[in-house]
RNA sequence: GACCCCUUCGUCUAGCCCGGUCCAGGACACCAGGUUUUCAUCCUGGUAACAGGGGUUCAAAUCCCCUAGGGGUCGCCA
């Protein structure tokens, strides 16, 4: 029996989904279908103290809008459920029992006090910080009886002569570590309730992990985790720890971490091709790209992606590669598809509003920058423009302006399109006027749109029709006189 | 403080395992030129990096050692 793939993304609901923990869902997504495995969901919930209200449908909703789909998950059920941890204590109590068969487990009846003074102590020393051991020691009857009346949490002692524990990372190699340093750690709190790197570990186990995909912050704790499995008699699993993405500005990444959850890029205008992306290139390479390019479907990157080929150094988040690549992949949608995602702010746009998104779809990164052609479909403001003022009021550009529109009403009565009368009309006064290139060109631009920079005018002069172009270069030479 | 991880253009990275083809390639950003009778798009070109120091070798970005810097962990958080 070959076995098959597994892999899990495993968030605890305590807020937004950023885009450190995308990226992460990402990898271990990519790497399960890329084998053709099996992609997992776990909601981390043992710790009710942090849970966030709404936070697990805030992780269904930003996964599946980035189109990563599990195969199993708490919505979806699947064979070695429940999906979500607190649903799951019984089999945590189970574990408990047997490790407590198979390894030293013991009662530490030290209060959260005493153990914090432990460890201010043992920092004013310069000594390795762990659990000084002060319970290690008690009897079994004495513990029994304590247990009685006290609170206690259940501690794994790990001997401090023991061999070197290493374990096997897909991305970094053989890490290793002397257990000395390691310290007795907790396994099951004074509720009952199990901490995270048991949980964690049982979970994997039981739910066949086949490669535990999860950020650098937990390589350090694996080789508690590992202790955990050899003790329980389970398979360790190929760990894969991501590297970590840094902020722009050199601080921590969390202190942005907001502005860059999933839902936040949503709102921006980012479209789940471009993250999906961006997100893979961080961390991860494809190898050479000078052939392919760096623009890749979900489906390329399903093709393309491996373990083997991730960075071990972290990488800083780009906002501007991120725009690059949104707008990439804005070029490739279709204007019908835009225009539906980004209706106008306006109803009575309706009807051009697919002509409009066609005329801007290329030079928009987000998805909200559409709402830039909107400026263009109505009369341009000049009296609240110096820059409108300065290009209208000289005399050459009036005349420009002026001669241009004789010849465009001209064109239109003799029946050309307003295209081809706007096109010729300009045309035309260049030769009369001997004026060429921009100076010819700025002046329209500026009389029909009121800016020194937008679409092409021609397709904007169809899409707002010969009647507006007539009123507004009218305008543009009435404001231009205004103050001659 | 201890331990673990990391270090190629400003940023993301290729190359590193299997030393020579690398006076280090691509992409974003930036700058310049071209196309579009403006801007943008698009095209072409340019600036820009092997953290530092020792070794090994005919030859090192690539192998070894040291130093420095950055990150992570050391919680009844995950």
């Amino acid at each position: 029996m070959a076995t098959i793939v597994r892999t899990r993304f495993a968030p605890s609901p305590t807020g937004f989904m950023h885009i450190g923990n995308a990226r992460t869902a990402l990898f271990a997504y990519l790497y399960a279908r890329h084998c053709r495995g099996r992609f997992i969901l776990r909601i981390e919930d043992t710790d009710q103290e942090r849970l966030v209200d709404g936070a697990e449908a805030a992780i269904y909703r930003d996964l599946k809008w980035l189109g990563l789909e599990w195969d199993e998950g708490p919505d979806v059920g699947g064979p070695v459920g429940p999906y979500r941890c607190s649903e799951r204590y019984h089999l945590y109590e189970d574990h408990i029992k047997r490790i407590r068969k198979n390894a030293r487990v013991y009662r530490c009846f030290c209060s959260p006090g005493q153990l914090d003074q432990d460890r201010k102590l043992l920092s004013s020393q310069n000594k390795v910080i762990k659990y000084v051991g002060r319970c290690l020691s008690i009897s079994e009857a004495d513990s029994e009886s304590r247990a009685k009346t006290d609170k206690f949490v259940w501690r794994m002692h790990v001997p401090e002569s023991g061999e070197s524990i290493a374990i096997q990372d897909k991305i970094r190699g053989e890490v290793k570590m002397t257990p000395d340093i390691i310290g007795d750690f907790i396994i099951s709190r004074s509720t009952g309730i199990p901490v995270f790197l048991f949980a964690n570990a049982v979970d994997d186990a039981v739910m066949e992990i086949t490669h535990v995909t999860r950020g650098e912050d937990h390589l350090s704790n694996t080789f508690r985790q590992v202790l955990i499995f050899r003790a329980l008699g389970y398979p360790e699993p190929v760990f894969a720890h991501l590297p970590m993405i840094g902020d722009t500005d050199g601080g921590k990444f969390s202190k942005r971490a907001g502005s860059l959850s999933i839902e936040n890029l949503k709102d921006e205008g980012f479209i789940a091709e471009g993250i999906i992306n961006y997100m893979a290139l961080l961390g991860w390479s494809p190898g050479d790209t000078s052939e392919t390019g760096e623009k890749f479907s979900k489906e390329e990157l399903v093709d393309r992606f491996d373990l083997d080929r991730v960075h071990k150094s972290r990488a800083l988040f780009d906002y501007n590669k991120l725009r690059f690549l949104n707008q990439t992949h804005l070029q490739n949608r279709s204007p019908e598809d835009l225009a539906k995602l980004v209706p106008p702010s306006n109803p009575k746009w309706s009807g051009i509003w697919k002509d409009a998104v066609a005329l801007i779809q290329h030079d928009i990164s987000t998805l909200n920058e559409i709402h830039k052609i909107e400026s263009f479909l109505e009369q341009p403001d000049f009296d609240s423009s110096p820059m409108a003022a300065d290009v209208l009021r000289t005399d050459q550009n009036r005349k420009i302006i002026s001669q241009g529109l004789v010849s465009i009403k001209e064109k239109i009565s003799s029946g050309s399109s307003i295209e081809e009368a706007l096109k010729d009309g300009i045309k035309k006064v260049g030769k009369d006027l001997s004026v060429k290139g921009k100076e010819l060109y700025f002046p329209f631009r500026m009389a029909l749109t009121g800016k020194d920079a937008g679409p092409e005018l021609n397709p904007l002069a169809k899409l707002i029709g010969s009647e507006a172009v007539v009123a507004r270069l009218e305008r543009a030479v009435e404001f231009g006189s205004q103050t001659h």
